[in-house]
DNA sequence: TTTT
DNA sequence: TTTT
């Protein structure tokens, strides 16, 4: 199918310290908790309501998978781009089993750190495949238009 | 939890015609099956590889619900953004079961209809919350400002 | 035209304060500069370069332009999505003058608090038209499938 | 700054053919103009409103401006993904103009063409830095897990 | 004008 | 398990 598009975009909070797993071939494979919450008021009894949703992320994505598992710890707040996955597989007791999980791997793929930076970590957001973009004029503040 | 983003954004097709279900209290809820799919090619063997992911798609949204009934069929092409929500229950063996869902519900919902349009079909576009998308031209060029 | 999309997604800091302007009829819009940032490295020379963007927010949703107006300030970060707009006029010396803004009005708008919040500040998000999601479970930590 | 985000996300029509041009090193960059288009109908009056805008879309980016330029034409519908930048220059008769594009370039960027597809045309997504994504089948119900 |  |  040409023309398609898969992308789950999260702005949440770790519910534990980043995960690393290494495969086979020793690549690190770094997995997250991220919990996602909105609340509302009910209409009919004006309670105040809420609704978690855990997140497992995978992230494949070795430049991604640095940075997670240096800059992100328990309770950090990080906002990211991957694709919905889901896997199957039979557990020891012989029952199938589904998982899905947003995975952060390829071109689309996005990390931004939002905790408020500390002290000597460097710069805090990447882009799976690097990031180029070309220089800008802006220098001179006279020239912002507003 | 405050200043979160649960966000699922699919562009793909569908893979059977959509699903109208009813709550108790005669409320319509439309599933749909959708496809997205991506392919790269093996850097080691060369091979052409694809990857077709399925999913489930719940519509609460009655305006939504209502577009996705009337307007998608199999094989529909479809853009829309919901949230990511699982479910767990209790199988009739007596095994947990989870599902992983991308529900349309709420303001953030959106549901754009991608295929060609026939005849007599309506606005194809709806977000929740009203804003539909009529038809607009391309007569007069010297309206393009550039 | 049906089916279309106009959408801006901005993640920066304020460069100043929020102004608050009245339309005649005393609707309040709030009217931000917000900065966006890439950074690379230069391929040839190895040299850091920085883009700042300086983009002008204008939010005219009510619920919106309240939190715009109460909770941000020079410095704030903010995640924002609205429509790209251009708007053309002539100025006081017969110039024909265009500008493009990011617009926060109705059913695609969303704002989100990224400062980390201090005291008795109320939630941090909302989204044009309000919110209503349902309510969901989970709320048995025993119940969270990793 | 690190962790910020700027991104335009259209879903429009192209209201004439992409223009090619070459850069003094023989670089070539499409530029488009994109359409896209809302419509509502006034509280007050009850009367069916129209707003169309037109995004100037340019896309440096090697692989998405060579799909651009075979594949779209005047009223194509496209979905594609950039950067809001602002340029300035002094026009000939030195007055100060701006002008706000939507660039493709880097790593974000994405390009999905959404015409039917006709005949020989190949594979219709590219992103840039690689993934496109080929045909996908239809075929067996079976495959689909839900 | 921000932030890093 | 997070955060508010």
């Amino acid at each position: 199918m040409a023309g398609s598009i898969n992308e789950a975009t999260l702005l949440g909070n770790l519910g534990k310290d980043p995960e690393v797993r290494k495969t086979q071939d020793g690549k690190e494979i770094v997995t997250l908790s991220v919990a996602t919450s909105e609340s509302w008021r009910e209409k009919s009894t004006g309670d105040r309501k809420e609704r978690v949703e855990w997140h497992r992320v995978v992230i494949f994505n070795d430049a991604l998978a640095g940075i997670a598992r240096d800059f992100l710890r328990k309770g950090s707040k990080v906002y990211l781009r991957g694709q919905i996955q889901s896997r199957k597989w039979v557990d020891q007791s012989g029952q199938e089993k589904y998982a899905t999980e947003v995975v952060l791997q390829g071109f689309g793929a996005m990390l931004v750190l939002l905790d408020p930076k500390k002290d000597d970590s460097p710069d805090r957001q990447t882009q799976a495949g690097g990031m180029s973009q070309p220089s800008g004029a802006f220098t001179d503040d006279s020239e912002i238009p507003f």
